[in-house]
DNA sequence: ATTGCTGCAAACGATTTGCATGAGG
DNA sequence: CCTCATGCAAATCGTTTGCAGCAAT
C-alpha cells in the first residue's frame, strides 16, 4: 500500500542523469575547494538509485554493499554536501531520524505519513510550489525550499484497534 | 496582512480562554485516567501565555519562574499530554530541537524560517487546509494534521555575506 | 490505601567532532 | 608536499526512562 514504487523508472536512473548529477556534485566540490574522492562518488551513485527516504544509517548500509570500507561518518558528511548542492534534501517525519531523498529529477512531491504504522504515501501538489513563491515574495524572503507533510492514519490502520500510552 | 487578528488577545489570553483550555486539559486527563496536579497546571498556564515556538528546555525555563521546583522531565511529559489533547502541537524546524506551540485559538498558520539566522515569520494559508483534506480523501487517510514550512533567507540576511562550512 | 506523579540521575540514540592516518591535487 | 578526506572512537545533545519518595483521588 505504501510502496507503489519503482518498477523500473527508478531502479536504474539513466546514465545521462547520473552523469549530470555527478557534474553538479563535482563542480560544487570544486567551488568550495573540496576533493573528489572514490568514497564520495560511491555514495552519490548509491544515493541516486534509491527511492523513498533514507536515514544516514540506511544509506550507509547500502553503500557498504558497494564498498565495504566506507564509514558512517563519511556517508553522513557526504549527505550534507549533497544537500548543500541541492542533490539531496532532508525530510523530517517526526520520528527523530533525519532522512534524505534525492531531489534530482523529482519535483514538488510531498508525503503523507501514517502515524500508526509509519508508512507513507507520496503525492504531488503543484499549488504548494506557488504558495512558496508567493509567501516568499510577500515577506521578502529568497525561498529555497519548503516541507509539507500530512499526518494521519492510513486505511489499513483505521481498521485496527487504537493504541494508547506507550 | 498575515496577522488578521489577535491584537491583544495574545499578550494576555483572556481568562475565559485560559479557563477553556484548562477545561480541555482536565477532561483529557480524566478521560485517560491521569491526575490533575499543581505542576501540570502551572505548565499549562505558562505555556498558554507564550507565543512562537518553544523547546521543552525553553518552556522549562519559563515555568521555573513560576515555580522553581518543577523539573524538566515534568515539563517534557506535560508537553506530550498537551499535544495529545490538541492544545499544543509540535513544530519541527530542521534544527534538531522539537518545538511546541499552542494550538489554542490558532488556526492554520505556518512558518517561513530563515536558514541563516533562524528567525521565522508566520503566515496563513487556508488553501493548505483544503489540500490536506483533499489528499487525505484521495488516499483514504484520516488526516489529523500537517506541517508546512518554507525555508529561505530573510531580507536582512540577504545583505550579509554568505557563510561557508562551519 | 492505591495509583499515578515528580524530579533526579542515568540511559539512550542520533548526530557531530577530534584525531591520527591515508589519499588527492 | 600540502591540504583535505577518511574512519574510528569518543563527545554531544536532545530526548526518554527507571526509580524512590510524594501527592492526588
Amino acid at each position: 500500500m505504501t510502496l507503489p514504487k519503482r518498477v523500473d523508472d527508478q531502479a536504474e536512473l539513466s546514465h545521462e542523469s547520473v552523469r549530470e548529477a555527478e557534474e553538479i556534485f563535482n563542480s560544487h566540490l570544486k567551488r568550495v575547494g573540496l576533493k573528489h574522492t572514490a568514497q564520495r562518488d560511491a555514495i552519490l551513485r548509491t544515493f541516486l538509485v534509491t527511492r523513498d527516504h533514507l536515514s544516514t544509517e540506511e544509506l550507509h548500509h547500502l553503500v557498504k554493499r558497494r564498498d565495504e570500507g566506507i564509514g558512517f561518518t563519511t556517508v553522513y558528511r557526504t549527505l550534507k554536501l549533497l544537500a548543500e548542492c541541492g542533490l539531496a534534501s532532508e525530510v523530517a517525519f517526526h520520528d527523530g531520524v533525519t532522512r534524505y531523498e534525492h531531489q534530482y529529477n523529482r519535483r514538488s512531491h510531498h508525503h503523507m505519513v501514517c502515524t500508526e504504522c509509519g508508512s507513507s504515501v507520496e503525492f504531488f501538489s503543484p499549488e504548494i510550489e506557488k504558495i512558496e513563491k508567493e509567501i516568499g515574495r510577500k515577506h521578502r524572503y529568497v525561498t529555497t525550499r519548503h516541507t509539507f507533510q500530512i499526518y494521519g492514519v492510513c486505511d489499513q490502520c483505521q481498521t485496527k484497534k487504537p493504541k494508547r500510552r506507550k
